[in-house]
DNA sequence: CCCATAAGTATCCTTTTTGATACCCTGGCA
DNA sequence: TGCCAGGGTATCAAAAAGGATACTTATGGG
């Protein structure tokens, strides 16, 4: 047991990387896409405030996920991307796609529906 | 891009699974020791109220990822376990420990930490 | 002089999550 | 008779997350 409790805190880490209500999104756009503005990114996740955005793209820079770049001019320019290192964490998110499509089937299916009605008999 | 986003909801319906303050641990303990009473976890989790504990655990069961199975006698005996199915979300637990304990290694590298310096000035 | 622009901040407010605490049930035991 | 156990629920309070709205900044263009 005591051997696996480390185990624990990595996964917690790993899940407080993308928890955030517009967390996987922003990564998904930025994994798509590559390169965007902030603008391009708000305009591409729809009910994002600009609030939100800021928060979270800032909590992924700080975890070496994002890259934020400014440029100096007026009106400002910044454009964020996906650090090289951010990209390492693409396997989770293509396995966390497959073990939720897979999750949506089996909860629809014949076996597990029926079990759901027995309880609420 | 459109054929990508039905990938996002997945991953979200994933990660709704993992997330609540006290989930991954309930997993980590039913899938390290099994079988498990209420008082059980209870006791192994420190800091978890009664009522933390029953929310997420019905959660769970919910998502049918945790068996609820309960005896009729007094005092009453609630068992918990994983099931067959929760079982199969174990590998992305492990991906997700792997990635995490390589992302404590990295947040710590003399580059990142370097990195940092560099913005507090 | 005034406006628009991009990427923010600052304030305040609402919603969601989490937590503290007290209470419930019921059969066996002192 | 009264208390304990185990697994809860009910109620209220606190903290965290998310959101609405208004303000800022500097510059080029009309």
């Amino acid at each position: 047991m005591e051997k696996k409790e480390p185990q624990l805190c990595k996964v917690e880490d790993t899940l407080n990387i993308l928890t955030g209500k517009w967390k996987p999104i922003i990564l998904f756009h930025l994994l798509v896409n590559g390169t965007q503005r902030f603008s391009e990114l708000k305009r591409a996740i729809p009910g994002v405030t600009r609030k939100m955005l800021t928060t979270h793209l800032r909590e992924l820079e700080e975890q070496d996920i994002v890259l934020r770049e400014v440029y100096p001019q007026v009106p400002p320019k910044v454009e964020y991307s996906i650090t090289e290192y951010g990209r390492t964490i693409e396997p989770i998110l293509d396995a966390m796609h497959e073990w939720g499509a897979k999750h949506l089937e089996h909860m629809n299916s014949t076996e597990h529906q029926e079990r759901v009605k027995e309880k609420q008999s």
